[in-house]
DNA sequence: AACATTAATCGTAATATTACAATTAATAAA
DNA sequence: TTTATTAATTGTAATATTACGATTAATGTT
């Protein structure tokens, strides 16, 4: 992401900005979506509905897991993945509340 | 953002991670949430708000206009920026219908 | 016209992301 | 034990992001 200064802002600003890295790849919304509404489960049916390489999609997989909006279940020699429910729920809240939070009045003439 | 292939993704896949990008660095969400609050509206307010350069700022704000989430009305030699709330009303949507569109249901045995 | 103010742009360095082939676990099945 | 299956990791190349100093542009002011 290049030399951000994430020591700088807030936490909160820090955690919203990890949230929405989760949303902010085509793929991994993908990834998220199918994860959602159940249509796949496992790593490697993952795999076969994006096109996108093995790797890749464990890549994705993998900063899904550190934000914590995913679960990752083994069961040898499968991985299974889940949404993480309360995770995914702190998504909601969050990004309700930050868009709902926006003032009615006008900043200036100007505007 | 790396050789990320937008073609191969819908394109609403591809709008939300744009309007999540908005929202996936902190420093952008300090500017939204200034400019949301009307904190703040003249971009060299921003840069007074804001521990990072003039020429960081300004970067920031051409990104959060390339996505559509703000405007930037001139009154020379003053820029003054505010939420677009079409498109803001339009990040609450998408965050909103992509958050609920979660299934109850457990996907398998292992999660 | 000369100067001041403000924001955008340019140039550049440092770092992060994305993607994939190849390899490596880790476990089940034979 | 050997083999097959599945996912993680490693290595690497290409590209994007972040940040800032310096400069430029654009307009008001004197």
């Amino acid at each position: 992401m290049g030399l951000t200064k994430t020591d700088i802002f807030t936490a909160e600003q820090n955690r919203v900005a990890d949230l929405a890295k989760a949303f902010a790849h085509p793929a991994r919304v993908a990834i998220l979506q199918l994860l959602a509404q159940r249509k796949a489960c496992v790593c490697g049916d993952l795999v076969d509905e994006l096109p996108l390489a093995q790797a890749t999609v464990s890549q994705h997989l993998k900063e899904l897991k550190r934000i914590g909006i995913i679960r990752g279940d083994v069961d040898p020699p499968r991985v299974c993945y889940c949404i993480n429910e309360p995770v995914w729920n702190e998504a909601r809240q969050t990004f309700g509340a930050l868009l709902d939070s926006i003032m009615a009045v006008d900043c200036c003439e100007t505007c």
